[in-house]
DNA sequence: GTTCATTTATGCGAATTAAGTATTGATGCG
DNA sequence: CGCATCAATACTTAATTCGCATAAATGAAC
């Protein structure tokens, strides 16, 4: 194939206008010019294209099947540089998110439906993973942006808070507790404690601590269980109860009930967070978008 | 877009060396032809496709996306131009193939499945028609090749016979003759028949004419019916009988039978038929193909 | 820190390729 | 049969691409 994208504009000139001059005059170059590369075209595949002698010109059969795809090809190379551009731009690739209970029962799925819909070129990878986990992926360049729970501040990273819940308890149906509107956090002191693993929830149970002990007591934690879900179950056996986020007030088992608690000024921020320097550009984009992102 | 494909076949060979020294090698070229083409489409794409200094060369991201469009219209064009070798050979392309009831029921489908796994780029266009239809259709070129109900000679036209069937007698279960192995044409005197629509049959009309004439006798038609299964539905009535194709025998109704005709060597001849001039290079083709193609 | 080896980029003349002008030659129409 | 039209060809000119020589940059080694 030693022909090039000239002979193809040249070719889809004629077959336009059957007719040399005409397509020359469209291509602002001179007719004869037009004829060498055709000829030449039509060499090289080994094809004649187009039936001309000098009072007709006309698409061969085989003119036709080329003539498609040349515009095929044309339109292909096109769209190429178009995305060479996006993808230079961080408007096109990919972008790994990781996200937690948290995140991905509240504002996450608004979020990264809005972000597909403003960038579809972009594929976006979500992976469920907790806090801790996710920052060392974060390092690790294995995700681009986390959606964790904070409050958090790390060097290097930078932070934007998404989603904003309370503190509430979760309950049985027949605990004592659920008879009350609203409960004093005091009243837990005795309680056992349903959590998620000590180690994978670190940082919300650090956080958690800290509000328990201002109230007063330490939880006692008697199970720890693998996610939001099991913690969940483990309450409808009655096993406990756990102070949670309100995000989960809509998935709530059947069985559960959630009270507000009284007098704590506290919240549960979830934060996107993505490293500073070393982001790609489609984590930039992502990061622009965030600005705009109402909490 | 002012670059061509020799600045796409030299991004490749870096893209794959990563060294413009080695791609120029293989281009067999000199390295300074590379440095000056990728520069080039660099700046007609308005995007770096290679991060490169004096000791090391690497793909952008963007040259990433780049390359890979790169290989997808390299192998587009020479699709491109196979496809049209192809049409020129008349190995792509479309072909209109005219069939009667006798062709369907009998060799057609086998001979169209082998065609097309000879030929998977020929688009295969079956369509139902009478023999004089087909043969007004292969005058005008509306159809390709037809597959008539012959015997048939006609001037300008290529014949090929695919089908040879017998005439044979096709009975509604309960007729008196239905308990016979075999009938002479003559029995068939005063029987009422029930025949395909005068005009639409013509060509098959007049051979079975001529055997019963022969034989003796004219037919008395009391229905025309539109195609075989409304005769074949006419005689379950009871209303009548036929002499068909032999080819029915695999297609025929509940509570018909077919009986042989004693002592009568004429046959139903069903021919592949098309103009010897003006035939498109696919028709070309199918007629070669036919030409292996044992009865 | 300096030198060296390696490799991409650049300047310039040569070679190749494409374009332009003028003309030929073929073809259909009056 | 001549004329008008239009693609093809010959030859010249312009543009592009290439190769060689070399500069400039960079990392490694001493």
């Amino acid at each position: 194939m030693n022909f090039d994208l000239r002979h193809i504009r040249y070719f889809c000139a004629v077959a336009e206008q059957l007719h040399f001059g005409r397509a020359a005059e469209k291509l602002h170059i001179a007719q004869p010019a037009v004829s060498r590369a055709i000829s030449q075209l039509e060499q090289e595949i080994g094809v004649r294209l187009l039936d001309r002698n000098n009072r007709k010109v006309a698409l061969t059969v085989a003119g036709r099947v080329f003539l498609e795809s040349c515009y095929d090809i044309q339109e292909s190379l096109q769209k190429s540089v178009m995305r060479a551009r996006k993808a230079e731009d961080g408007k096109l690739g990919q972008l790994v998110v990781g996200y937690t209970d948290f995140a991905i029962m509240g504002s996450l799925p608004k979020i990264l439906k809005e972000f597909r819909q403003q960038h579809p070129d972009i594929l976006l990878a979500p992976i469920h993973s907790v806090t801790s986990t996710q920052i060392e992926h974060l390092e690790s360049g294995k995700i681009d942006v986390g959606f964790v729970t904070g409050p958090l501040m790390i060097p290097d990273f930078h932070c934007k808070t998404v989603q904003e819940d309370r503190f509430v308890v979760v309950l049985y149906r027949n605990h004592p507790l659920a008879k009350q509107k609203t409960i004093n956090l005091a009243q837990l002191r005795d309680e056992p404690f349903i959590l998620g693993n000590l180690n994978d929830w670190k940082y919300y149970h650090d956080h958690l601590y800290r509000v328990c002990r201002s109230a007063g007591f330490t939880m006692n934690v008697v199970q720890q269980a693998y996610n939001s879900d099991a913690i969940f179950g483990l309450i409808a056996c009655e096993m406990g109860v756990t102070i949670h986020s309100s995000c989960a007030g809509d998935y709530l088992r059947e069985g559960l009930v959630i009270r507000e608690i009284a007098n704590l000024n506290e919240t549960i921020l979830t934060q996107a967070i993505w490293k500073e320097n070393s982001a790609s550009q489609v984590t930039k984009v992502f990061a622009e978008f965030l600005d705009t992102w109402k909490l």
